[in-house]
DNA sequence: TCTTTATCGCAACATTGTTGCGTTATTTTT
DNA sequence: AAAAATAACGCAACAATGTTGCGATAAAGA
């Protein structure tokens, strides 16, 4: 069976994503990255990390894809909003509010994605 | 001063995008169109509706950008939730539910999108 | 009808994401 | 500790999506 190694740029890739307090885009680490690997590896990394449910995939608004650790709380993890700044184009997860939200029943819901967007802390 | 202009090609893309029961992505609505106009013209008329606040964007959770129609409701009209489904990947606008949910003061809000994906009643 | 200029088509480019394949390096086995 | 197995990598090439500039076309008002 398939089983996942541990390599220098897959574990750099994640402090990054880990020490930001912002979620990132592949672009953004790239860069952050500098010549640590190709283009290619990093997204698979990120697709593996994903994967691996070590962190999780967001899209603001524009469709821009960004990654963010995933915050192991109890129950319900992934049921929070996301804050996009359009200003600074930052996201940032909210997690101390959970939205509250109705669906029609023969909807089966197996995901949650909420973005809030308008100007954050630094930019209002 | 800029005036906006009723073409052809706008008409027949609003149209398509009007009849559809779900959000229509640039790729679905060339394909629609058929050699109606071309590639970029989509591009720009879907920008000019979007500006106009005829249409309005959408980004499901993996960052695929549709357009969808605006019900113009008394208040709150762009707050309400979207359902992207995972297998026939079609997104619809639940209108009749309207999420609760805050965040912190210190941040300002000025749009919201709420995506819940899993399986629509056609695949659950 | 004539004039103005928003819109269009085309070409070229930028960005983002994917795939195949030979090589490298991590992990397991001997 | 060395060898074997194979996950992960780099590179090149490709596909999809989105953007920009510019001359040509066609709406809308005079």
């Amino acid at each position: 069976m398939k089983t996942t190694r541990s390599t220098t740029a897959k574990t750099a890739v994640y402090e990054l994503i880990m020490n930001s307090d912002v979620a990132l885009s592949h672009s953004e680490i790239q860069k952050l990255a500098g010549d640590l690997c190709d283009r290619v590896t990093i997204y698979r990394i990120l697709d593996r990390l994903v994967t691996e449910d070590v962190i999780h995939k967001i899209a603001t608004p524009d469709g821009l894809v960004k990654y963010a650790v995933c915050q192991k709380t109890e129950k319900h993890s992934h049921n929070h909003i996301h804050f996009s700044c359009e200003k600074c184009l930052s996201v940032t997860c909210l997690d101390t509010v959970e939205p509250i939200f109705e669906v029609p029943e023969n909807y089966t819901i197996k995901e949650v994605n909420f973005t809030v967007s308008g100007f954050c802390p630094n930019c209002s």
